[in-house]
DNA sequence: AAAAACTTACCTAATACAAGGTAGGTAAGT
DNA sequence: ACTTACCTACCTTGTATTAGGTAAGTTTTT
């Protein structure tokens, strides 16, 4: 009765579980209330212990949004490069699949929201993340952009760094409205109604 | 030495003074810190009374957040209402009028992004507010989109709901690149070349 | 027109209560 | 024998809100 939290047998393996379950319980209540919103104590007993015991994974919780950010960014930032790579000459097909996959995931994508509004304030611990993870997905989009130029997929009449930044505004744009209504906005489909905008034949 | 700070004459000044000042200090700290971030002694001292003196005038915190929504509401209501009617067949034109205006305001900019994200949560304060608010400003939109449409300005094998939403998702999303870097981001330069995608000529 | 009664704008002080973090212990695993 | 995972208390700080008072402005009474 009191040893049935986490019921593994060796320690690394107890260790792994719990901060996965605690990641996990960060993540919704991050992203249901933001990092100052949200209470350690709520996510400590989601995930199955106390405050103090999620302390002793995560020193703080800063540290604890940090290591969440860190995680969740490796993950998709892979699954962007993998989509971009897979659909290769496709840019604008990676990216509808890309928004697809979001549609997903709407705790992912409102706690990024979130998180990254709040994070305009540069006293925010994740300020200098945010600041760098967009600056990085754009540069990675402004070379496929290049490419897909070169290939005549997408329109040449506007510079590569302009369409990757009104690329990330129609998809974050489109977040927060599909975000408040979400059966009433079709994100993808809209997505792909701007992209087709972008494709070569509808250019000058 | 004691009664210096809201030197009126008559009652009704005073307290029309001091609401001002809380309102005006509000947004600023709401912008800064989101609603559940920004402390109201922050807000009072700002306005130059105490935290109960700023609670003499609005009752709870809750309630100062509504009011501040709703003053900032009407005049920017109003603003694109006029703004519209003002560049009357030029739907497009007065969209990027408005875009260049937030560029000169961006605490207003950044409160309603963070709490538009904020009330995302269906228990937060403010979440019926913008789930109306969003309706109504598309609805307004959607309108003159028709008219557009009809005038010949805007391309027509999009519905005007859809672009409705789309040049919403185009703004918020821009806003909030613009609001991470303000001098990389070119808000209202973008803002244009997005719209010169739906005029007319570039449809098929 | 002056005084009395009341209302309003605000203050100081106290309350309530989260919520992050610490101290130190226990029991399981190594 | 030692380290690790976690718990129960405890502490501290921050922050919305209340209690009750004071002084200035306003209305009523005389």
């Amino acid at each position: 009765m009191k040893q049935s939290q986490t019921p593994r047998r060796t320690q690394a393996e107890r260790t792994r579980a719990s901060r996965e379950k605690i990641i996990h319980s960060a993540i919704e209540a991050f992203a249901r209330n933001g990092f100052r919103g949200a209470k350690l104590a709520d996510i400590a007993k989601a995930a199955g212990l106390t405050e103090p015991g999620l302390l002793h994974h995560f020193p703080s919780k800063t540290h604890l949004l940090m290591e969440v950010l860190k995680e969740r960014d490796r993950i998709d930032s892979e699954r962007m490069r993998a989509t971009l790579q897979k659909n290769g000459n496709q840019l604008l097909e990676a990216g509808i699949e890309l928004v697809k996959h979001n549609q997903t995931v709407p705790g992912l994508v409102q706690l990024f929201n979130l998180l990254v509004t709040e994070s305009i304030s540069p006293d925010h611990p994740a300020h200098e993340f945010f600041i760098e993870r967009y600056q990085r997905e754009r540069g990675h989009w402004i070379q496929a952009i290049v490419q897909a130029q070169q290939a005549g997929e997408i329109r040449s009449d506007i510079s590569p760094e302009a369409l990757a930044v009104l690329i990330f505004a129609i998809m974050d744009g489109l977040q927060m409205q599909w975000l408040m209504e979400p059966e009433k906005i079709d994100m993808a489909g809209l997505f792909r109604v701007m992209m087709n905008m972008l494709k070569a034949e509808s250019g000058r």
